[in-house]
Parts: structure tokens; sequence; C-alpha cells
DNA sequence: ATTAAAATATGGTATATACCAATAATTTTG
DNA sequence: CAAAATTATTGGTATATACCATATTTTAAT
């Protein structure tokens, strides 16, 4: 059974889709009224909002929309389709390129591994509730994470961690502004003058193996990155 | 007057600080009786960690510490001037413009204010071993921040600290691949063909006021952002 | 029309209470 | 001693209520 607070996420998400930035929306009092809940529980569904900086709120003014588009979230990584199920959307992947090859040298020194070792080659268009957002060309060692077509086209995360039983724990990601690569723009749905983010990303097992390398393009316009911080 | 929320969360704190990882602390129910507080209160203060990643917790059993301290140290956010140190460079800055002016109404609903309310802007050119890395436009409001032209030349984040005795413990970040504005590009010695990275940042204080709205443009050949993060 | 006072609306905090569902500890049963 | 049943504990959700301090709007006075 949903909470009835996310019932009311729900209904504010597209609430806030058909608004402007920095529009007010209803104040508390009124939404608790018109959805027949306590104060309380609306409390709960805004804070969520504003967690996922949707909302922000103005101490004895109100709540306001913000100029949120869709965003990445930096500091807990937990592979695309979960990042963008939590941030409420949903994820989809168009499998572009599918192989089992050798190793280059670059490839080999990224994933620690010799060259000429068996990796998969897995390049995919994400998508989030059917726009595309980026691409991504991943590379994992055969003898670490053994792929067939059928998990490459689900998630490969919950794969490795629920199949495999494999714990992954950090992820070193890289981002740099440039281009595209010319058959990617197509995908991206931009041209040649977009400029995109470029992440490189390195994820590491527990016991300090890597088990994926990757490179991916971000169109910006879409999907941007965010990353919260403390002291 | 401090909520008590807060006094709740500092006491926690350094519960959590003389704990190991992954320790279960008191249930709800007693911290709430410890503390005399309601019980609603108490999951406030948790609330509250659980957003820093300082507590996690687990339905039905309990709420644990996590091993945040790790975490912590790569993600804090410190400043331009701390961020490059502590990267190993030698930081600089190029004072381009600093002013006293009304806050028009984007800057206002970024720093949660009022239309009109006073600001200071301060425009700088940041160098690490004295190349030019990045330029951004940072905004103060001027009843938090009182700032000054020889405060301005230096590290504005040990001023806050140190000077106001301010405690700053959030930082919200965006970043987006873009060009930079055409009278930036000479200061960061690129053409208007070169994409940049725009990062926009909020940073928070310890009641939850804004006092730091700033978007700055990157020169990615020169300065990669890395981020690190844990599961 | 301007100014001043009053009323209203807002988000922020805090309490007390209640029930749920699943886990973990305890007790009972065989 | 082991298995099963029971009980206590946990976080999750939800309501109703109350008061605060300030921003905004409305009304009244000048």
């Amino acid at each position: 059974m949903k909470p009835k607070y996310m019932t009311l996420v729900e209904a504010l998400e597209s609430m806030i889709q058909s608004m402007g930035k920095n529009e007010m929306i209803p104040s508390e009092r009124v939404l608790a009224k018109e959805h027949n809940l306590s104060r309380m529980t609306v409390r709960k569904a805004i804070d969520y909002l504003v967690d996922q900086n949707k909302l922000y709120r103005v101490n004895k003014v109100g709540t306001f929309t913000t100029d949120e588009k869709l965003y990445k979230k930096v500091d807990a990584f937990s592979g695309f389709t979960n990042e963008v199920r939590r941030a409420g959307g949903e994820p989809s992947s168009e499998l572009i390129e599918y192989s089992l090859q050798a190793a280059n040298k670059h490839i080999a020194a990224n994933l620690g591994i010799k060259e000429g070792d068996l990796i998969y080659k897995v390049i995919r268009l994400r998508k989030k509730n059917g726009v595309p957002i980026m691409i991504d060309e991943a590379h994992f060692p055969q003898a670490i994470i053994p792929l067939n077509e059928q998990v490459v086209t689900g998630s490969i995360y919950d794969y490795i961690q629920n199949t495999l039983g494999l714990k992954i724990v950090t992820a070193n990601q890289r981002f740099k502004a440039t281009f595209a690569k010319k058959e990617y723009q197509k995908y991206l749905e931009i041209d040649e003058l977009t400029p995109v983010i470029r992440t490189e990303l390195h994820v590491y097992l527990e016991d300090g193996r890597i088990f994926e390398f990757n490179h991916g393009y971000i169109n910006t316009d879409r999907y941007e990155i965010v990353s919260k911080s403390y002291q």
C-alpha cells in the first residue's frame, strides 16, 4: 500500500510540471484541506520534493517551484536505472552495441587487467521517461562479470548485486565539458555545436577490483548533475 | 533560539563521533524519553542526520551509524582556496568586480531573500599555480556577510568561519555543459567554441540560511571535476 | 492618496497519540 | 534440546492540535 504522502508527491509533481519556475504552490494548509490530509502529512510530501530540489520554501511566505530539470546525484552511486528511479522517473535503455572483445591498452589500464583479456563492451542510450539523456560505453571484465544479452537489457547493477552477490563500494567519477562523438549526436538529439558533459567512471568492488570502466556523454539540457556536500 | 531538534542533532553528532561504523544508536522512543522530547521531534533530528549520510535507518530494526568519516573528507566543501590547496596546488585569485547592489528577482530567489535586499557581488578569476582555471560570480547577502575590499582579496571562507564565527554546513552544486560569456573568454584563455562547465552553487549555514549563491565557468581542459561516491 | 494599525496567511517547531508490519527476543510447547 | 508460538521492539505513517514570528494583505485613520 502506497503511503498517502507519496500519492501527494505524485500529484504535486504533475502540478509542478505544468507550472513555471519560481511560482508559488498552494499553502500547506490549503493542500491539506484539498486532499483531506493533515498538514504534517502535506509537509512530509513537500519535504520530499524539497530534498529533490523540485521545490524550495521561503519562511512566512510560501513554497515555490525551482527550475529543476532532471538531475543526477553524485554522492550516492547506484547505477543509472536506480538513480533515475529514485528521482521519480521511469528509466529505460536502448542497446546500441554489445560484444565480447579483447581489451586494448587503454581499456586494460583503466580496468586494471592485462591487454588482451576479454571484456564485454556495452553501449547504451539511456532514457528517462522515454527521453534520451545520455549515451555511455561500459566495459566489464569477463572474468568478474559474466554477462549475457538478457542481463544487458535490464539493470546490470541489480544483476551484479542480487544474482552475482557482489558488493559495490565506491565509484570515482570525472567530468569534463566537450562535444559528443559524431555518431552519438543523433542519439542524444543534439547538433555538433551542443556541448555535453563527458563522464569517466571507475566502479570498485569490496576487494578493490574495478569491475566497470565507463565513459558517457550527457545532454545537460535534459539532465543536470547535482552534488550535495557536507562539512 | 535554537530549535530543540537541533540541540539533539548536536548531541547525536558527538555520540556518533565516539561510535564505530554500522553501530546502532538508541531507538527513537528511548531518545525521546532520555531527552524529554516527543518521538516526532527525535525523528526530525534523525532525519537531519540521515540526510547528511551520518546515519541510516533499517525499518523495524534500528538506526545505525555510517562510515561517513571517509565520505566527508572527499566530498566536503571548503571553497576554492582550500580545495586547490588540498589538491596540492597554489591557489590565487584576481578580483574582477566587487560591488554592493540591490538583488534582482533571480538572485533574490536563489538566496532566499527579498528583491531589493542588498547583496555583495564578487567576480573573481581563480587560478591554480598562476594558471586561470575558472571565473565565478558570487553573491552574498549583506545582512549575513558584511564584506569589505580587504576580505574579498583573501579567502572569504576563512573570514566567514573564523572571523564571523558562522558554521557552513552544506553546499548544493549543479553542473551543466555550456559556453562561457564572451567577456569571460579572455580571462579563461579560451575561444568562443570551447565548451566549459557551468557550476551553480548554493551554500548553507547551520540555521538553513543561504549565504552564498555562486555561478562559475570552469575551463575543464585545465581543471576536471572529480567526485567519489560510496554505497 | 498616504500612512498606520489590525487582521490574515505563511512556514517552522513541538507535542501527544495511534496504528501498522516486520523483526528480534522471549516464552511455551513438544 | 529444538521447534513453535507469543510478546516486545523497531521504524513508518498519519492525525489533530497548538503556538511562534514574520510577511503580506486588508482595513482604518489621517
